[in-house]
DNA sequence: GGGAATGTTCACTA
DNA sequence: CTAGTGAACATTCC
C-alpha cells in the first residue's frame, strides 16, 4: 500500500474526521497511551513523505504502513491485529500493520517538508545538493533516501529513472547536474500523476516499468536484479536507460 | 512450507 | 567513531 501517493490519497479521503472528537481510541497493544486522544478533537490531517500525521491540540499522532500496512475506513478486519482504531461520530479509522507514534514536538522540528517531494514547500534544488553529497553511491540510492526524496518508494523509483532514462545503477558523481534536477523534477511530477491514477481508483495500470517485462520503448527484455545498498529489486531497460 | 514484495530501525561487527 | 551487515518486524499471495 504504502508510497507518498498512495498515503497522499488516505489523507485525502480521512478529512471527513477533521474537526470531530476522538470516541475511541484503541490498539491491540498498550504500549501507546491512546487513551489521551479520546474527547480530543482533529486539528488536522496530513503527510509528511510516508507518513501519515493527524494533528490534536497538543499531539500528533503518526502512522506509516511500512511494506504490509493497510487502513479501513468506516471497516474493521475480522482477525487484524489492530495496531491503531480511532473511533468518531460519523465513522472510524483503522490501521493494521502499522508502526504508530506518537509525537509531542512542534512538527516543524520534526519535519522538514522541503524533502517531501508532494508538498508545496519541495526543494528540487535542494535534493540536486544533497545528491552530490552521496557522491560513490548509485543513483537508485539516493531516489529511496527518505532525507532527500520523501515519500518516493521502490516502484515509484523504477518509473522515475525509467521516465528520465536514467540507469538505475549509473554513479551519482557521473549524472550530469542537470539530469539529477530532470530527477528531482519527474519525482515531484510523476507521484501527483499517481496520486491522479488512485483518485480514479485505477491501480497499476499506468506503470511503465515496474513489474512489466517488456520495455515499452524498444521492446527490451526488462532486467529486474536487487540493487544498491538495499539491495532492492529494480525494474529497468538495459538499453535505453544510459549508464552514466 | 518457502520465498517475495510497495519499508525502516536497531544491534552488532570490523 | 563510523560504515557496513544482518536481523527483526509485519502480511498476503503463489
Amino acid at each position: 500500500m504504502p508510497e507518498g501517493p498512495v498515503i497522499r490519497f488516505l489523507s485525502e479521503k480521512a478529512q471527513v474526521f477533521v474537526g470531530k472528537k476522538v470516541k475511541k481510541a484503541s490498539a491491540i497493544d498498550d504500549s501507546l497511551d491512546l487513551k489521551q486522544l479520546e474527547g480530543q478533537k482533529v486539528t488536522e490531517i496530513k503527510t509528511y513523505g510516508k507518513q501519515l500525521l493527524i494533528t490534536f491540540d497538543k499531539i500528533t499522532v503518526s502512522v506509516h504502513l511500512m511494506l504490509f500496512g493497510y487502513y479501513l475506513i468506516n471497516g474493521k478486519k475480522p482477525n487484524g491485529k489492530l495496531r491503531l482504531g480511532l473511533e468518531f461520530d460519523n465513522g472510524e479509522l483503522n490501521f493494521y500493520a502499522s508502526q504508530v507514534k506518537l509525537i509531542e514536538e512542534p512538527l516543524e522540528e520534526v519535519y522538514d517538508w522541503t524533502v517531501d517531494v508532494m508538498s508545496p514547500k519541495w526543494d528540487p534544488n535542494a535534493a540536486v545538493d544533497k545528491m552530490n553529497k552521496l557522491k560513490k553511491l548509485l543513483i537508485c540510492d539516493a531516489l529511496l533516501d527518505q532525507d532527500i526524496f520523501a515519500g518516493v518508494g521502490n516502484k515509484i523509483k523504477d518509473e522515475i529513472l525509467f521516465n528520465a532514462k536514467v540507469h538505475p545503477a549509473s554513479n551519482i558523481e557521473k549524472v550530469p547536474d542537470k539530469k539529477k534536477k530532470e530527477l528531482a523534477d519527474e519525482a515531484a511530477s510523476f507521484s501527483y500523476k499517481y496520486l491522479g491514477w488512485k483518485r480514479t481508483e485505477v491501480q497499476d495500470e499506468h506503470f511503465s516499468v515496474h513489474w512489466k517485462e517488456i520495455c515499452p520503448r524498444d521492446g527490451t527484455a526488462i532486467e529486474k536484479p536487487k540493487m544498491g545498498k538495499q539491495d532492492r529489486t529494480t525494474y529497468h531497460c538495459p538499453k535505453c536507460q544510459k549508464k552514466y
